[in-house]
DNA sequence: CCCCGGATCGAACGTCGTTCTAGTATCGAA
DNA sequence: TTCGATACTAGAACGACGTTCGATCCGGGG
């Protein structure tokens, strides 16, 4: 009456019987949607549409739409945990946080609407603890204290969803659509900024250049690149 | 028609005959709204209750909520920025990109609503792009390329805003209304996570220490110390 | 005096999340 | 076979939201 019993986190959906709509079509579906249309394509009208059913049904597999959100971001976090399980563990504990890093940073990109539900996913359990589990592992081979890896590891995580949050809020309508492209979207900003007065805007004239031709996975590596040299040396002076 | 012609990004209102509401005040009341309990409570209607009009008039001065989340935004930016412009100089570089980050961040807390519009802000004038300036400025009393010093102005940035966020979404509506400490409720996470299987979750068995008795800022504090290193030390290697 | 344009107002529209009631299919027990 | 409980489906209805629109007010220049 208030839902199915329980969801296997992981693996097939176990013996119900003839349920036509099963938990895991209802997050595919809505996963989909957010991969067609972003955040605001997901509406359980919608959704139901797509299934083919009335948003009453959709009420029984998922108590409300913070829920659903819940749920479809675990699902899609349960994609980018395997492929970080699937990543071969090297010598340098370093080089493989910064691999699983990209691995986040790179399934981000594929779905922007991961970054806005990525960090109000308080599940306790879930694959976003397994991720979490997984990426604080290398950092059991480095010479830290155990307050040092807790903070290590959401130092490295800030900077993944800080910059990949960044990343997609930067996409105006106007750059989806094809009306413009991102080059030129840049250039009218650079112009602009170049049109400021040099004595006030010393820094902003330093990098317009910078700016206008940037890309966004040096952006980010970067920024990984700093937190992880950090690290390295913390660890290096233990 | 259109609404009104343009609005001084910083200064009083100049001379606006008779309008009994002018921009500032609407974006007043917004941001005050935005306060009291958080970005769900600023709906046009709350705002039009709260100054005493009809919603229509909002829209004279705004065009839809997206601008009047923008320019709310960067109202309150304007804050963060009279108090980074406060702050003296030091002969360190990097100090100061420290305590302004510091200073960010503590705006951020103060105002949790604010890290969900930090970045889709993509306004080329206004207070954000002074705020961005500001930051920026340290960076060029550093040994670093222009584009070395892009890269550390957005790795500071992502820091800030990522560990923000991170922190204003692991508010749930229990702990505001203070039916539950901090304390209580990270300590419910941590059991669960005691009770884990240690060979599956070493390194959460390892934190779950600290997290259980963790200080926000002092998880950011040590993620931007991380960036702050590695920044050091690539502008020594120049 | 009238009129014109800046400014104000609130009813109304369409969409959203959510609730509720009615309904159908399946199965074990009587 | 009948009955009721359980699992699930369906869509009308409700209230709140963003937004639009025509009506209205009001001061200043003709």
């Amino acid at each position: 009456m208030t839902g199915p019993r329980t969801l296997p986190t992981q693996g097939a959906p176990r013996g119900r019987k003839r349920a036509s709509h099963s938990l895991e079509a209802v997050l595919g579906a809505a996963v989909a949607l957010l991969d067609e249309a972003g955040a605001p394509a997901l509406t359980f009208r919608a959704l139901a549409a797509r299934l083919g059913t009335g948003v009453g049904t959709i009420y029984w597999y998922v108590s409300n739409k913070d829920e659903l959100l819940d749920r479809a971001t675990d699902h899609a976090i349960g994609g980018v945990l395997a492929l970080v399980e699937g990543q071969p563990q090297s010598d340098d504990p370093i080089a493989d946080l910064r691999a699983m890093a990209i691995a986040l940073f790179d399934a981000i990109v594929d779905r922007p609407w991961l970054s806005a539900y990525f960090m109000r996913n308080t599940d306790v359990q879930g694959n976003s603890l397994r991720l979490y589990e997984k990426l604080g592992q290398p950092t059991l081979r480095l010479d830290l204290t155990p307050r040092q890896r807790f903070h290590a590891v959401s130092a490295i995580t800030s900077v993944v969803v800080g910059t990949a949050a960044d990343l997609g809020a930067e996409i105006p309508p106007e750059i989806l659509d094809g009306t413009m492209d991102r080059d030129a979207y840049l250039a009218r900003f650079a112009e602009q900024w170049r049109s400021l007065d040099s004595a006030e805007f010393p820094f902003v004239q330093e990098i317009v250049d910078e700016f206008a031709g940037h890309d966004d996975r040096d952006q980010f590596l970067a920024a990984l690149e700093l937190t992880l040299s950090g690290l390295r040396l913390q660890a290096g002076a233990g």
